[in-house]
DNA sequence: TATAATACAGACAGGTCTGTTCATTTTTTA
DNA sequence: TAAAAAATGAACAGACCTGTCTGTATTATA
């Protein structure tokens, strides 16, 4: 493992377990056992590395979406089923610290904040993705559809996370399914 | 407006434009045009000013749902509809920025701290609240409608306030709709 | 093995934060 | 109007923050 990649998980579960603005950037480096001036060489200031950070996560949920979602069943409503089982799942594991981006965007609520900013694209790249899904799938609205599904997941990751095993996670799942069907 | 209130109205308009953490005390008092130690006569900590916060911006939040709701329909589900109208106003109002709780839960995301616990205890009294209605209304399963709602609200609240004027709002609204009718 | 790149520890600057304390003044109460 | 309560401004402690800098040591490359 290269420093670049150290410092990004130090940080990544850092940032997770306190959260970015309590999480700094002597802490990072000592938790990940490197210099201070070796972060600052990779990542040239806090916001580089936080970007990397959302970016990074970002990268990984969509990865493990795709790989697991049977292509076989793309073109019809059952792919749409099977991403809800997922992002249930995904939502539902312990380790689940809800949406990056949305604790991101709370933290540096100021709409000109590079980071805010970065975070409102990663929202409106979560909207497309499940839009397209629900596209491709030959969902009657895909656009309003891909919206509610994104409101419902970015809903249930909070109370989850607020409110573990309140069973936020299936309440959620079960509604969008509901949605998806009345999508024909 | 005495003192207390004025640190109050203060801190809320800091807390949602600058975020929680952001918002010193210096700046706060600054901002009242009162004394340090003013405050912190009224409020022992800023942790007990940012819980007034809370439970002020809660109570304000269901006085106003309270007021606005007709009595008269509270035993049809046409009260449920009522109420996914005015939740649908408020989040789009120009000054919402949030569910409080949820941006203190996020800023203090440590489960032991007095803050997330006392968010936690909130986003609970919301589904309670909701539940409540939903049984009044004569909802199949209130219980499972009042925390889906919830999911919708809170979800919708962080969406519209990352993407303004995407319509969020509108289409939780839609959504939620679908659900209580489909719950009878 | 010589050169270049990278990482190291740690001090430093300049700023922020919460919370406390002080003597003094203003406001309320009786 | 006299006594009690509340508010003031300003300094202070002690801790934390990001980002810079320095000289030294380690590692890769050729």
């Amino acid at each position: 493992m290269n420093m670049r990649e150290k410092i990004l998980v130090t940080a990544t579960d850092l940032f997770e377990a306190k959260g970015i603005q309590a999480s700094g950037v002597d802490t990072i480096v000592a938790g990940a056992g490197v210099a201070k001036a070796t972060l600052y060489k990779h990542f040239p200031s806090k916001n580089d590395l936080i970007t990397a950070y959302l970016r990074e996560k970002s990268d990984r949920f969509y990865d493990w979406l795709n790989t697991n979602l049977s292509s076989k069943k793309a073109h019809s409503l059952d792919i749409l089923i099977e991403l809800c089982e997922l992002v249930e799942r995904w939502i539902s594991t312990p380790k689940f610290h809800g949406l990056p981006f949305h604790i991101a965007a709370i933290e540096f609520p100021e709409t000109s904040h590079p980071i805010n900013q970065y975070s409102a694209v990663l929202s409106l790249e979560l909207q497309g993705y499940l839009s397209k899904i629900a596209a491709v799938a030959g969902a009657k609205n895909p656009e309003t559809l891909g919206q509610q599904l994104t409101i419902l997941f970015e809903g249930a990751a909070l109370v989850e996370r607020l409110n573990p095993n309140s069973g936020s996670a299936k309440r959620a799942k079960e509604a969008a399914i509901m949605l998806i069907h009345a999508s024909v």
